[in-house]
RNA sequence: GGCCGAGUGGCGGAAUAGGCAGACGCACGGGACUUAAAAUCCCGGGCCGGGUAACCGGCGUGCGGGUUCGACUCCCGCCUCGGCCA
């Protein structure tokens, strides 16, 4: 350019907070309930846990979402954009505990932290709908939905082997025993013999099964399918012999080899034990129970570990094939999973086959792949085949073996068809104080008695001592424990225990419609204008707890009468994990990356764009700012070409068409969640544009701000406004595109010889496939190649590629 | 061990109804502007070989086969990494 051209820097930090004190001042993100013209979009993102600090991987969650948001607002939407914080949990309770503060002050001054971080990032969010569950406001719906479950029969109280985490001092659900340790701190876990409260949601196991009618990413259905872990077989039963009336139940998916079974075990917790053990075993059984209970989970079951057990000295009748066989003892065999016992057949099942060598149990094949008897086998046949050595059943496939086996069983009523689920009740009581108290008291008179409704919320108690020793410390508080029973008024003492934080997550997305009503848990006249939510985005890390449990709470509830759907989520999308070096960010680790420093060194548009542009969302990353900078020149960039003077010239049908193609690339793109491409696009665009001129070149501009704002809101409001346009850029109508204006008119054909390209030509699209075959006939270097061949073969495909084959 | 996903330049990554591999960026090298720097602009680049050069030849998408006029894309068999489940 020969001018000179004076044009003002861009200073991100400038642009930044003008327009958030704007935002601010004129309302811009609120959004009303209803507005006309304007359908109803309820764009929800997982709530953070408010920790103090939004890190680079809160910015790779929110920012693209907020992006996508954006985009729907911008094409007609009335777009409910809420935020919240999930707001109790042992992190606070720790930092309690270290600091010697209050766990609601330290949750209060880290909210109020990362809602000024919310704000630089310049979200969408409508501040009026948060939802923060530590509130009583919150929590007390908490105690509703439990009372109403209990209500129900959805909730319980049993004694049961649960998850004892002895550095956080709690019970844990079965979903946050990650590889037999702690979710949080990675501890190995305890069983513990303990009463605790469950939700039933094995009740729901078959309909969580279904995901008809919801978009949701295949990873996730099939992670939480093999969670819930559904079987098909039968229960059957054999009898201990010399114990009339007593007999062993147990689970097999794999009724077909049952005349494989040449023993039997059972769990060292099972009942039958003490009753069936003979008196020359006892010792040795007692010894084997009493140190199995010491062991850990993982320790019986994992793979490769050695299998030990002892005989009870018992034998069961395999009904069947009319066999004795031996009742042996085994830690592998957990209590905890179908009956506690199994009918081992070691010539097919993995752990039978390694359990039988090692104590010299016969391995007596009846399944066989070719249908021939085999003498020994090396390995267990896990697969389909033949029955074999099977008695009446000999000759039989495996797959109508199993039907068949389980119909002779009936018959001889000791068994059934069944089906069982790897998925156990969810134990929702928690030994800690940080969370929503469960409303029920303990009469010496009535037993367990729920807090009436209108009592509630059962409030936290504040005077608290916070030790990190000796338990919970809501056992300490006499004003709390201490009260009378809502039934007969003798003395009672409360719970103690408190409310997974998972209860809390299961609902909230009830409340953004109207999260201030006192009548009910959720505004329904309101909800219905929103519910259920048509799109969901959040962290590939929640797949099974976060979203099975938001699902059976949705048909729970559904079945009360309190909501008309059963699915809580239309549409999800997952972005991928952010790690750094590899390795999972967490402030324990002390490798989080804060967002602050690049915020005040490129501004918050920048940082949001290199969140989008890192590489697809789905699949997450390592992070690595080297990139940044690139996006950062791209924004200047921006500024200067929206900036400068206009450049007289002549409509530029070409430049048109660029434009259009691009509307259409980020417009799909954000649809589909490809935010890389779409800063792609944007950038071609910006470039093309910085060598045209005249009216197209203005228009373009104008497009390219408005296909920018959802990406970088500050950046684009203040260009849009210093060129002129109406308050707010955000408020404007997403540009439309046409199709047959983004198509190419001219392309180029390559012209192949054997399979390589030889030459190219430049044609107008839609050239008919003669033409392009003379074209490529004609052309020097393709006669050349050919020249004293013989052309077999001509592939013409349009707009593309002409391949000559010569023989 | 089973299921799912991935493997492409120095780096992040593009491109799949099979049709110009490496878009867009980072880093790098060269040049312009400047007293100098920052900023900006222009040029270069997968690898190997040949040529001063525009250019020419060959090889290239984890490895080995296959189908096809044509394979990053489809099929078979492996290897490595990540996730979930055992």
């Amino acid at each position: 350019m020969a001018r000179e051209e004076r044009i003002e820097r861009y200073v991100p930090a400038d642009v930044e907070s003008k327009w958030a004190k704007q935002w601010a001042r004129t309302k811009l993100y609120e959004t009303p309930d209803e507005a006309p013209g304007r359908p109803n979009y309820f764009f929800l993102t997982m709530y953070p846990y408010p920790s103090g600090e939004v890190h680079v991987g809160h910015w790779y969650a929110f920012a693209p979402a907020d992006c996508a948001a954006r985009m729907q607002r911008m094409r007609g939407h009335n777009v409910m954009f809420p935020m919240g914080f999930d707001a109790f949990g042992l992190p606070a309770e720790n930092a309690a505990i270290r600091n010697n503060a209050h766990p609601a002050k330290w949750t209060e001054l880290n909210m109020d932290h990362m809602r000024a971080q919310f704000r630089a990032m310049g979200a969408m969010i409508d501040w009026r709908r948060e939802v923060v569950t530590c509130y009583p406001e919150y929590y007390r719906w908490n105690q509703w939905i439990f009372l109403r479950f209990l209500e129900k029969g959805l909730a319980y109280r049993a004694n049961a082997p649960v998850n004892w985490c002895p550095k956080d001092q709690t019970v844990l659900a079965n979903e946050q025993v990650i590889a037999g340790r702690c979710e949080r701190c990675e501890t190995v876990v305890e069983k513990r013999e303990m009463e605790q409260w469950f939700w039933r949601i094995t009740k729901y196991a078959d309909e969580l099964l279904s995901f008809d009618g919801i978009d949701w990413p295949e990873r996730v259905r099939v992670m939480q399918t093999n969670w819930i872990g559904r079987s098909e077989g039968a229960e059957l039963a054999f009898p201990v012999e010399g114990h009339a009336g007593s007999e062993a139940r147990f689970f097999t998916t794999r009724p077909d080899t049952i005349f494989g079974a040449t023993f039997m075990v059972v769990a060292p917790e099972h009942p039958l034990v003490a009753k069936i053990t003979t008196p020359d075993r006892k010792v040795e059984v007692d010894a084997y129970v009493a140190k199995a209970r010491q062991a850990t989970e993982i320790e019986r079951t994992t793979e490769g570990a050695d299998k030990t057990g002892v005989f009870t000295g018992a034998y069961a009748r395999n009904v069947l094939s009319g066999e004795r066989i031996p009742i042996w003892i085994a830690d592998y065999v957990l209590a905890t999973y179908g009956t506690g016992a199994i009918m081992a057949v070691p010539a097919h099942d993995d752990r039978d086959f390694a359990f039988a060598k090692k104590y010299g149990l016969e391995i007596r094949e009846v399944i066989s792949s070719d249908g021939k008897e085999h003498a020994l086998l090396n390995e267990p046949y896990l697969g389909e085949g033949v029955m074999v050595r099977s008695g009446s059943f000999t000759g039989t496939r495996s797959e109508e073996g199993k039907k068949k086996v389980t119909e002779e069983a009936a018959r001889r009523a000791i068994g059934t068809p069944s089906v069982t689920y790897r998925l156990r009740d969810w134990l929702i009581s928690r030994q800690r104080y940080w969370g929503t108290p469960i409303p029920v008291v303990y009469c010496e008179k009535c037993g367990i008695v729920p807090v009436p409704i209108d009592q509630l919320p059962v409030v936290l108690p504040r005077d608290i001592q916070f030790t990190g020793t000796g338990g919970n410390p809501l056992e300490k508080s006499e004003a709390f424990t201490r009260t009378a029973c809502p039934s007969c008024a003798g003395p009672a003492r409360r719970e103690t225990d408190t409310l997974d934080t998972f209860i809390d997550s299961s609902w909230y997305m009830y409340r953004y419609p109207d999260p201030k009503i006192d009548t009910a848990f959720m505004d329904k006249d309101k909800g219905r204008k929103w519910l259920p939510v048509p799109q969901y985005t959040g962290g590939i890390e929640h797949a099974i707890l976060h979203l099975l449990y938001m699902r059976f709470v949705c048909k729970a509830l559904r079945d009360m009468g309190e909501l008309w759907f059963g699915e809580p989520v239309l549409r999800l999308r997952n972005q991928g994990m952010i790690v750094f070096n590899s390795k999972k960010m967490s402030k324990s680790r002390g490798n989080v990356v804060g967002p602050d420093e690049y915020v005040r060194r490129y501004g918050a548009d920048t940082l949001r764009m290199f969140t989008m542009f890192m590489g697809p969302w789905t699949d997450g990353a390592d992070w690595d700012s080297a990139g940044m900078e690139g996006v950062s020149r791209f924004l200047h960039a921006v500024w200067r070409l929206a900036l400068a003077a206009p450049v007289p010239g002549e409509p530029d049908a070409a430049l048109k068409r660029d434009i259009h193609r691009a509307t259409q690339k980020v417009t799909a793109d954000v649809e589909n969640y490809h935010f890389n491409t779409a800063v792609s696009a944007l950038m071609i665009l910006r470039s093309r544009l910085a060598d045209s001129a005249g009216p197209t070149r203005d228009e373009g501009i104008r497009t390219l701000l408005l296909l920018l704002a959802p990406f970088a809101p500050f950046i684009s409001e203040e260009l849009w406004a210093r060129r002129g346009g109406s308050y707010s850029i955000h408020q404007q109508a997403w540009p439309s595109y046409d199709p047959a204006l983004a198509k190419a008119d001219e392309v180029t054909v390559v012209f192949q010889v054997d399979g390589k390209v030889r030459d190219k030509a430049v044609v107008a699209a839609g050239t008919s496939d003669r033409e392009l075959d003379a074209l490529a006939r004609a052309s020097e270097k393709v006669k050349e190649k050919i020249a004293g061949r013989k052309v077999v073969k001509v592939i013409v495909v349009a707009d593309r590629l002409v391949s000559i084959v010569t023989g």
